[in-house]
RNA sequence: GGAGAGAUGGCUGAGCGGUUGAAAGCACCGGUCUUGAAAACCGGCAAAGGGGCAACUCUUUCCUGGGUUCGAAUCCCAGUCUCUCCGCCA
């Protein structure tokens, strides 16, 4: 969320910015809401003051003009509350402005290639899709899934649910070990202030699980990602200085609804409802943003480099990234069934903009109170990664190599075959 | 599910109708001392919002929402959360 005083300083600036990302924003309200609201709290003011030096005064010839003069106050209350939450509505509704790195664009197709890695594997022969390896190796059902489930779920069986598993350790222990992260097992449930937080809600309620819960005790959500829970670690804290940067790393599912994708990828595993991630988050100094972008990038770049999958890194257009982003680099895994990349990761740092929402800030070396700068990635989705390797270590006779990486997470396992 | 206790600044914790935005301690920042550091001592230090170029000033906020009162952190009601005990349970 953008800081109402900054952006009334900059009006033109921000809204030649924020015409870069494709949305539709009333600025002329947003200008006439925020003048009443501002008139309406100078008002009330002016009548508080006046009742603060009655009650002071202690003057009973007084009091009933306090108590005139209160009635007053609420009739002024409620017509600037209204306002408020009106303006609100519009605030919260605005996405982040890109960085001036981020290429100008309307959708995927201007994202820019940054860097790519490595080689695509050649085949001698047709290279099958990871849906079909998994089903005739009886390791992925996704017809048992939709029995028991409905669509867009997966069972995973016998040696790919140990490849599953082995591939969160896998990264758990890489961030960990090697990347400085502190590993997190957090709750699978968010509270609806906590999806305001990070950008989830108000605009895409749509995506999300809601919980049906009997009691009283707020809404709740499934999270659509662990960026979610991991983020909010801070939320409504002042952190010190010195605990900056804080790097956070957690293997979670993630539920999506996934309701604008209809048609989209319907067969295999590549979109489902549910699915593995390992997530990145950091939380630092608001100037370190960008330079945390590129270290957590290449920390899930790591992953791919030790699986050794080929890959490319690209960076989103304007118009293509997320509501809470001000610069993100998505990684591509190659999918041989499907000759093309397609994202494994998104990294992106929201600058202040997640911090403003969720009231997280720090206390810098001149005691100064600043918002906090956010970032999420994913390293890697756990999903998509087993995407990846049952096709790219795809063998002739629909056996599986296992990446030499991962053998110690699989119990020295070299091959999965329906042997 | 039953029975109690509580929620105050970055943290701990006093206050229980009127200079209380809130004692004290810790943390943090500045200074004295020190070759440097520590210790000691001195000083500073809540957040949000409004007005002002600024110095500054005003308003709100002691879990949340209502109520009583000229006046509420303090009294009343409702809710949420936390802790302790009992029961149940992975």
């Amino acid at each position: 969320m953008h800081n109402l005083k900054v952006l009334r300083k900059n009006f033109e600036h921000f809204k030649k910015s924020i015409e870069k990302r494709t949305v539709d924003i009333n600025f002329d309200d947003l200008l006439r809401l925020d003048k009443e609201n501002r008139e309406f709290i100078q008002k009330k003011e002016s009548l508080e003051n006046e009742k603060k030096i009655i009650s002071k005064s202690k003057d009973k010839s007084l009091f009933e003009k306090s108590k005139k003069i209160s009635t007053e106050i609420e009739e002024i209350n409620i017509k600037q509350k209204k306002i408020k939450s009106e303006l609100d509505v519009i605030l919260s509704n605005i996405p982040n402005i890109p960085h001036e790195d981020v290429p100008n664009g309307k959708d995927e197709n201007d994202n820019i290639e940054v860097s790519k890695s490595g080689n695509t594997p050649t085949f001698d022969f047709k290279p099958k899709s990871h849906y079909e390896l998994g089903e005739n190796l009886e390791m992925l059902d996704f017809d048992l899934a939709t029995k028991t489930t409905g669509s867009r779920f997966v069972f995973v069986k016998n040696k790919l649910a140990l490849l599953e598993r082995a591939l969160s350790n896998f990264m758990l222990d890489i961030h960990t070990l090697q990347n400085g992260y502190q590993e997190i097992s957090p709750p699978l449930m968010a509270l609806e202030n906590t999806m305001f937080g990070t950008g989830q809600l108000p605009k895409f309620e749509n995506d999300q699980f809601e919980l049906k819960i009997d009691k009283g005790s707020g809404r709740k959500f499934l999270i659509p990602t662990a960026e979610v829970i991991l983020t909010n670690m801070v939320k409504d804290k002042i952190v010190n200085q010195n605990d900056l940067p804080m790097r956070f790393v957690a293997s979670t599912p993630c539920f999506r609804k996934e309701a604008g994708s209809y048609g989209k990828d319907t067969k295999g595993m590549i979109r489902q409802h549910q699915f593995y991630k390992v997530e990145l988050v950091s939380i630092v100094e608001q100037d370190n943003c960008l330079d945390e972008l590129e270290r957590m990038t290449n920390c899930a770049i790591k992953i791919l480099d030790l699986l050794k999958l080929p890959y490319r890194k690209i960076i989103l257009c304007s118009g293509d990234m997320g509501f809470s982003a001000e610069k993100t680099y998505d990684l591509e895994v190659w999918l041989p069934s499907e000759n093309r990349y397609r994202e494994i990761s998104s990294c992106s740092s929201c600058s202040t903009f997640q911090a403003v929402r969720m009231k997280a800030r720090y206390k810098d070396r001149k005691n100064d109170t600043l918002y906090v700068g956010t970032l999420n990635g994913s390293g890697l989705a756990i999903g998509r990664t087993l995407i990846a390797i049952l096709e790219n270590y795809q063998q002739k006779d629909g056996s599986i190599i296992i990446p030499k990486a991962l053998r110690p997470y699989m119990n020295d396992l070299e091959i999965i075959s329906t042997k």
